[in-house]
RNA sequence: GGGGGAUUUCCCGAGCGGCCAAAGGGGGCAGACUGUAAAUCUGUUGUCACUGACUUCGGUGGUCCGAAUCCACCAUCCCCCA
């Protein structure tokens, strides 16, 4: 019998971090975030990280723990908060994922064929290189080579993924496609949950609203502190989030706030497109609509879990 | 008042007589994604009866077989002289 864990996933803005939290609340629960950037200390505005407050209100894991220098991977992410989700279990307590980073929910909820070829830095670096000199075309053509089916489904232009599917190889001595074939059970009984705003126009709203409420919040202080610890120069994953690189334009004087607003609003916006489309690919999570003029959906999603747990 | 320069598709911006429905970028829309993922990448973006037709390049009228590209006038904006 695999242990119950329930997930709310979603785009940004959703309303997920509050709806999870009173689904804890409800069910006894204990927040295990899914978020690759809210892991992250100092990087509390832009995350849009729970507040002090709302962390009290039930237990959370998996938030403002690494060092913004670190690179922290989804594999790292997937180990760590496995061992919450077992801490929580063992407590009696229900572990509510909540997040809207669709591959580190992928990887938490379904076993990976993948454990054997880590992130070897050293090979990454070196196929990196090798790109850089002989370009996207070169490496796809030897991606070609090892592995054609995996060439075939991977644009040349996506420099990252031939990469990945290079260093696969490398470092297992197995195709990326042939691993892909492999089937990934799931590791829980699960149940899980994607908000999305269905009305375009309130989507982005709410957007809107959030990016507002960041830049009064003092994002630009955040982006400020993270440019003074080095932040930027040193590219870790941290400087991918955004707001902070929408915002530093602003901080430097060169673009004015209004500018850096819009930036980050459409960033924003992109960023929910991409997680909306992610999500509506997988069979395994089940859309919840939501518009301005419903009810509130958390207690029926609760009865519907308690419904769950009973059977 | 005189002289010069601009006006391009949602935006910026190339084009300077045919190869132009018009480069490129942005934005929009759609999609992909299996250990960097808030990242990375792809397609599409005038209309339609869509391997063809039709309407577009500030406005009007010309020149030419043919104009976004040349000419005239008008409109708006910018710069310089007064």
């Amino acid at each position: 019998m695999k242990n119950r864990i329930i997930a709310v996933a979603g785009h940004t803005a959703s309303g997920k971090t509050s709806l999870a939290i009173r689904l804890a609340e409800i069910l006894g629960g204990e927040i295990v975030c899914c978020d690759s950037m809210q892991i992250y200390r100092v990087m509390d505005i832009g995350t849009a990280k729970p507040t002090p407050e709302e962390q009290a209100r039930v237990p959370h894991h998996m938030v403002d723990f690494v060092d913004p220098f670190r690179s922290y991977s989804c594999a790292e992410y997937c180990e760590d908060a496995e061992r919450a989700i077992k801490d929580i279990i063992s407590r009696g307590k229900l572990p509510v994922i909540c997040g809207g980073t669709g591959l580190y929910l992928d990887t938490l909820l379904f076993e990976r064929p993948f454990d054997e070829c880590g992130g070897r830095s050293d090979v990454r670096e070196r196929i990196a290189a090798e790109a850089e000199e002989f370009g996207a075309h070169a490496l796809h053509e030897r991606l070609r080579e090892v592995d054609p089916e995996s060439a075939e489904k991977i644009h040349e232009n996506n420099v990252r993924r031939v990469i990945r599917a290079l260093e696969i190889y490398e470092t297992t001595g197995r195709k990326k496609s042939e691993l892909d074939a492999i089937p990934s059970p799931a590791k829980y009984d699960f149940l899980a949950f994607e908000l999305r705003r269905t009305d375009m126009d309130e989507r982005y709203a709410r957007i809107e609203k959030r990016c507002d409420e960041m830049i009064a919040a003092g994002l630009l202080d955040e982006t400020k502190k993270l440019l003074d610890m080095g932040i930027f120069e040193k590219n870790p994953t941290a400087a991918q989030a955004i707001g902070y690189k929408e915002m530093l334009g602003c901080v430097r004087g060169e673009v004015d706030i209004s500018e850096a607003r819009e930036r980050l609003c459409i960033a924003t916006r992109k960023y929910a497109k991409r997680q909306v489309t992610w999500f509506s690919a997988k069979n395994y999570i089940e859309t919840v609509g939501l518009t301005d003029s419903m009810p509130d959906p958390t207690d029926a999603l609760a009865a519907r879990v308690r419904e769950w747990i009973k059977n």
